[in-house]
DNA sequence: TTCAATGCAAAAAATTTGCATCCCA
DNA sequence: TGGGATGCAAATTTTTTGCATTGAA
């Protein structure tokens, strides 16, 4: 959950691998551990623009390093309802969590913890790897329904369509 | 799971909803079923082309008649792991399932039932329903591991990049 | 017969890539 | 200093839309 922590072991572990720790790749991974839900390409260049008045990060970097860091295990994808592809710090350095889905207005939003209680994880995994011949070794769990706002309110859909 | 009921239980409710019953939809409600994993636009519209020797039945319709269902929650969207958005039936209609995802290969298969247990999900709902505001209505469980032709045996990347 | 739905082509959105230049190790 | 990484622009890929025509009710 420490931002800065985070921030400073990713970055580490960039450099371990033999990538070069550069402007773009530095503030991708400042900006992503900072969100409590997943960003899009265009989100995280966004803020990236919004926090620097030297030099130009293009959003080209941006898929480069998200892409990059999608190699390396660091980031992951999460489901795209619509619209563009939504990543998020994921594996080790991610702090396990899930997602709310809202599906009238499109709001993602982070789930500290998991519902999913560790023997039901394990009995699970066991069943899955003898049956299907699968080896689990990561889960992501969405819950869909209605937010807040949407319950009572009505509230504009603020992704796609 | 059986296709052909599915296919008319569907077109029934495309109908009642004052949608007219076409050639790309009937298509589309075949094919959808039919699958043991979720498919791209474009893999639809394969299929279809593959089984129609007579009219021609565009990507724009099958554009279309995804985004149709997806508004009358007939079809829901999962998965997009890179490369194109992935459909399949939900709701009602689906079959309880969740998905098995290869993390080397991309590789996307639909696991039957829920190792979720209803005792555990009741639990979930409730707490976070109290918790967050959030009413949970549906949830999506994605088993990130390795499939077995990955495990042993070095298998191409059939997704992206 | 009527108007929703289609096919086609063009447009828009999302993502990747070629290449000359730049800058981290 | 050398080669990986960047910015920019052009190319691809994915998805949506305008419009004349078609066909389901």
């Amino acid at each position: 959950m420490e931002t800065p922590d985070t921030t400073t072991a990713l970055g580490a572990l960039v450099s371990e691998q033999g990538y070069r720790m550069t402007t773009p790749r530095r503030h991708v991974l400042d900006v992503l551990p900072a969100s409590g839900a997943p960003l899009s390409v265009a989100d995280i260049h966004e803020r990236i623009r919004s926090r620097i008045r030297s030099r130009r990060v293009s959003l080209a970097s941006v898929y480069r390093t998200v892409n990059l860091l999608l190699r390396l295990g660091v980031v992951r994808a999460t489901d795209a309802v619509g619209g563009p592809q939504r990543f998020e710090i994921g594996g080790p350095f991610g702090g396990h969590h899930h997602h709310l889905i809202c599906q009238q207005c499109g709001r993602i939003e982070d789930l500290d913890g998991c519902p999913l209680g560790d023997a039901a994880w394990q009995a699970m995994n066991r069943r899955v790897r003898r049956t299907r011949k699968f080896r689990v070794v990561d889960h992501d769990l969405r819950l869909l329904g209605a937010c807040h706002e949407c319950t009572k309110g009505r509230r504009a859909r603020t992704t796609r369509r």
